[in-house]
Formats: structure tokens, sequence, C-alpha cells
DNA sequence: TGTTAATGACCGACCAGTCAGTCATAAACG
DNA sequence: CGTTTATGACTGACTGGTCGGTCATTAACA
């Protein structure tokens, strides 16, 4: 008859459960359509647990997009850190990070998730651009700022316009969430293309 | 007490005025939080007319979103056509055209309402890529086989990846839908720095 | 006057959020 | 140690409100 078990937990971890099944259910059928019960359900609870640790719909929602961007904010950083680092070395390991982290992941759902549901929720589009957009163009302009001086830009101008080396990110998402049942992308030769046209030659330039 | 007059109208004419207030409810608010109630107060009409020219909710949307495309199709496919227009100067036009035609058009947010319902729609999203993507990047394909025929691209790999084109496109729509409000983007600066890049400069080869 | 189009009150499914009650756990007691 | 009692995490039936869709009625037109 499928009993369930009354079962204590550790609050951080019963948190934790509810996050995780959030992000699940979010991700495959976004805000509106995603229902506390679905929530509850997945966390292996009864829909009033979940109140119990998250004041309503929206404060579970924001708190999950939010949190889930934590931990990608450190990595940003230390990219532009190391002056050692050659300036197309660190924007093909920022890909290589995207991708890893983020295009081949669940995580990529959450992404679309703040795509899709963002002008809905201003604060949390607010917390994206302030926290890892700007964080992330500040430390692109760096590195193409370092890249033009050392004259490895085909197009100095770029450096000006850092979003041009989010452009092949966003449409991986995009594409990979919306057009790959359909057409395959190779994200792969995509990126290494984009580095291809942005940089001169290695052979040229030393 | 503001009675409301009942007024006959010819089909086409209603059926339009209905898509156009939907237009902006689902623009707005999205297709969730859209009420069919919203949309016949908006145009005007009682909220049972509206069900006399569509079936359902999800019938409007579909129609709505397939139908705001299909007059850009015809202007698309006119770019690879003429095959005295240098290539360079096609996809300046195709970025021109695109600003002028969606990204300063309130066009802007049905294009994003794609990117935001589109997994929800599985037609919409099958409609979209087999008319408009495919479509244009076809398009695209033979206009940058051209341009590396004629040593116009810095990487001539690129014509193997034509969605490179589309990428500051898609940036500068979602960029303006959702972060304008917080940092301005040059979109013309980025279209500009983005096709100096892919091609070599107009001084070097003629 | 008959026909067609428009209306808006109404229906019922759905769901976020509530709360009175339950029970696993553990502290206090004998 | 067993037994009793207190705790609060957990449960799920329930409520109040919302909204997609219907249809009997009514107005406009031919």
């Amino acid at each position: 008859m499928a009993e369930r078990k009354r079962e204590k937990r550790d609050p951080q971890q019963r948190r934790a459960e509810i996050l995780a099944a959030a992000f699940a259910c979010f991700s495959e059928r976004g805000f509106a359509a995603t229902r506390m019960e679905d929530v509850a359900a997945r966390a292996g609870i009864a829909k009033g647990t979940v109140y119990l640790h998250f004041p309503d719909k929206e404060a579970l929602f924001t708190e999950l997009v939010s949190g889930i961007a934590t931990p990608i904010l450190g990595q940003i950083d230390g990219l532009a850190a190391n002056e050692a680092i050659p300036p197309r070395f660190a924007i093909a390991m920022f890909y290589t990070l995207f991708k890893r982290e983020v295009l081949e992941t669940e995580r990529r759902h959450l992404l679309r998730l703040i795509l899709a549901e963002g002008p809905m929720f201003p604060a949390v589009t607010e917390f994206y651009h302030r926290e890892i957009i700007s964080k992330g163009l500040g430390v692109l302009r760096i590195l193409l700022a370092r890249a033009a001086a050392r004259g490895d830009l085909r197009n100095p101008a770029i450096a000006e316009v850092p979003q041009i080396v989010i452009a092949p990110a966003l449409l991986s998402i995009v594409w990979t969430t919306l057009f790959e049942a359909y057409e395959h992308l190779d994200t792969q030769n995509l990126f290494d293309a984009f580095l291809e046209t942005l940089f001169v030659p290695e052979g040229g330039a030393k």
C-alpha cells in the first residue's frame, strides 16, 4: 500500500532536499506549471512540510535560482587573477568551464529558467546582473584589454564589447534547450571557431 | 454606467484585433499569467467572443507566435538571392533588418516569449526551427561560403558554423529584454564590432 | 421576423497556502 | 532501565480564490 514513513531530518538536509526537488520540477516545467505538491512529492514529503522551510512558492524559486549561481562565482574571478595565463587560454578555459559546469549538466535548464521567467522576477534578474553578468564582463574586459595590448586580437575594438564573448555561450544554451532535438549543434566546434576568429592565429604573433 | 455597445465586426478584423490584444498581453505577462479575460478586455469585447474565433488559449497563443513570424520570412530569402551583393553587406543588412524590425519594435518581446515558453509548446518550437532558423541558417551558409571563397573571412572555418552570426542577435534580444534596465548595451556597436571581427578590413583585400 | 454574433453569468477543475491533528523522538522521572 | 510526558517536525484534508471554457439570453442586422 506504499505506506509513507514519517521521518525527521536535520533541517539543513531537509531544506537541501526540497531545493533539489524544486530544481528538478522548475527546470522541466517552469515556474507557473510547477505545483508545490509536485515539489513535495519529489522530495518524498507532504506539501505542508515545504511551507515549514519556505514561506511561499516565489521564495522557494528565488532562493533556488540565487543559490545555484553562487558556487560559479568563485571560479570566474580566478580566470583574470593570474596574469601569466595568456588571455586566449583564459577565455578558452571560460568556455570549457561553461560547457562542463553548465551546458552539459542539469544547470543549463536553470539558466534557461532565468531567461524565461526573468521578467516576472525582477529581483532575480537584478541579482544575476549584479552578481554574475557584471562580474563576468569585468573579467572579460580585463582579459580582452590584455589581449589587445599584446596584439592578440584580430579586431582590438571588441575589447570594448565584452558581451560578444558571452554571445556564443548564450546561443549554445538556447540551442541545446530548444532546437537540439531538431538539429544538432557541435558546441565545441562553435567555441573553437569563435576563438579562432577573435584571436590572431597561434602561429602568427607569439 | 459605461454601457458596452454591442458591435458586429468583419470576422477578419475581429480576429486581427484579438490577436493584437493577445500579442500585448502575452508579451508583457507571459502565457500562464495572461488571462483570457485580459485579452478580451484589451480587445474591447467580452470573453465569450474570443472563443468564437479561437478554440482555446493554446490555439490563440500558437496562432499568434506562428503568424508574427511569417512576414519576416520573405525578407530573409531576398538577402541571398542577389549574388551581386557583397556577403558582408548582406550580413550587415541582416543585422539592420533585425534591429529595425525586431529589436526596436514590440516584436522583440514575442521573440523572447518563444525562448521562454518554447519548451511548453513543442509545436511552436518545431515551427520556428523549420520556418525561420533552418531557412536563416541556409541563407547564412550560402553567404559565408561566398565570403570564404572571396577571401573576405578572417577565419574561413566559421562558414561551417553559421550559428555564430546569430549569436550577437540573440544576445541583443536577451540583453535588451532582461538587463537593459541595469546596464545599457549599444547594439549597433555590438553588430559593427562583430562584423569587423568576422571580415577582413575593407581596405585590405578588394 | 428569422438569423447571426456577442455577451457575461456561471460552472467546475485546479492549486497555493493553512492548520488541527499525529507520531517519532528524546528528555524527565521513578 | 522501563515508563511517562513533552516536543515540534510532519501530515494531508480543507479553504478560498482564480481562471479556462460554456451556453442561455439578448442585441443587431437582413
